[in-house]
DNA sequence: CGCGCTGTTGAAACTTGTCAAAGTTTGTGG
DNA sequence: CCACAAACTTTGACAAGTTTCAACAGCGCG
């Protein structure tokens, strides 16, 4: 991630609730227990012992470039992916050639989930910069997630999360206009960016003006017209992606406001 | 349930007046092994000797009368809940008073994913016929699904079924107008009362057109019209809430027509 | 330095929402 | 069982918001 300022504190929170701090950092390698981002990945609250044996399980790693499907609708399901570094998109296709961003996944997060129900993948998952991702093959997990309670638990408020977050979207697509939408795009791009010691201020968008638009079930058009009101309005400096937030409350006064 | 047409195979859904006028049959009691559910429900696919441990886990039996609450959003999480008979929605609603209905649930599925997450329900679930539901112990669950694996994949592919479901909700928020919304929710709903036994073609609509309107993310009156629309397209017979198909093929065109 | 991709802006067209009125059904109490 | 009220549904006319179409500007890359 080439955030416009780098991590102000080093990581972490799962939601926007818990905050923790961590001083020191060590060196990365493949394995979760030194993992710079096992406080906000699938390692949250395990024991070291416990750890140990979720590393034996995150065997891969994967480097995809920018532009790289991590893995497309119809695969095979098999494994459960973890966000080392980067950002990503999901999206589904239908047969009619309507397409449709479902979310946009960052450091941390988990991809292929959606895969599970069927033992098939039913969206894309596509790298927005270079990235990388732990594979955890799913089946493991769910071995281990019997013998750990804890791994278990989170695994399912990770599950839990995801259905709360959708039923978000589906309130934003179903009852906001444009600018609210925006606005609470935008919130919820701070929020995470702040959650993983970014600057919730200002930030590199890594999705075109077509991606947030799909995501928010709006033409590129009115996602544009929309920036440019925020600026003149002065909630925003907006400079092609990279985006300043000037006036945080303005925005979410604008995102809960009446209609009407 | 008054289906407008009994079920049309032996799939039986049983209330306790039900039994009580089947002689032949035993007793219903709180347990999955004699549900006439458990192929639809959480036990599927469980052996004799599991599903009688999975009986130990539904202790408890709710009935609930037209228009009652079984959760609300903000109570601790505790149960989840799966749906003997009747019919429900979920909806979430934010403070500026907007509120959206994220789903209507039916016989054999569950109720109350969306409180893993934080503990806490995340929104509101209402009965819109009476209803009567089994309440699973969360605790109890994860407890069990640590010992029997089929069920543990089973409730991992009902919570993954769940985001899939959400994200076709938001791909139909997103991309779709109004009369393929709601083609599309009607065909929605055909399917799911022709895997229980109904007719898939005649139905009665236990929520209101505002109802209808609040998930499709569209106001009653663009609702009313449209079914006025199918109606004089050949489409559909309604009368109030029953609900003809006369041309299944013509409304699936509809849906998956390219708009413009 | 120009080409292509992405983003911005304007005007017109279209879809859906809003407001209003009237019709219909359901539920309740006399 | 009827009458009346409340809730729900339908329909019309108009307004508002978003999309569509089109033209152009800016940036990055070869």
């Amino acid at each position: 991630m080439d955030q416009t300022q780098g991590p102000v504190n080093r990581l972490v929170l799962t939601s926007a609730r818990a905050t923790k701090v961590m001083p020191a950092l060590e060196v990365v390698k493949a394995a979760c227990s030194n993992c710079s981002l096992r406080e906000l990945c699938l390692p949250i609250g395990l024991q070291p012992e416990e750890l140990k044996r979720l590393d034996e399980l995150v065997s891969t790693r994967r480097r995809l470039r920018r532009g790289d499907h991590l893995y497309r609708a119809g695969q095979p399901f098999e494994f459960i992916y973890a966000i080392r570094s980067g950002f990503f998109k999901t999206d589904v296709l239908i047969e009619d050639g309507r397409d449709q961003v479902t979310g946009f996944q960052m450091t941390g997060e988990l991809l292929g989930l959606d895969g599970i129900s069927s033992e098939v993948h039913s969206c894309n998952a596509i790298a927005l910069e270079d990235s990388e991702v732990c594979a955890i093959p799913f089946s493991h997990l769910e071995g281990l997630s019997r013998q750990i309670h804890t791994l278990q638990h989170h695994f399912h408020k990770v599950m839990s999360r995801e259905i709360v977050r959708d039923h978000g979207v589906m309130m934003l697509l179903g009852t906001m206009r444009a600018e609210e939408r925006l606005a609470a795009f935008l919130l919820n791009l701070s929020q995470r960016f702040k959650a993983r010691g970014y600057s919730p201020a200002e930030f590199n968008l890594r999705m075109s003006r077509d991606e947030i638009g799909s995501y928010l079930g709006l033409k590129l058009e009115t996602v544009s017209r929309a920036f440019s009101r925020f600026q003149e309005d002065g909630l925003l400096a907006v400079h092609q992606r990279k985006i300043r937030i000037l006036n945080t409350t303005g925005l979410k006064k604008l995102m809960t406001h009446q209609r009407g």
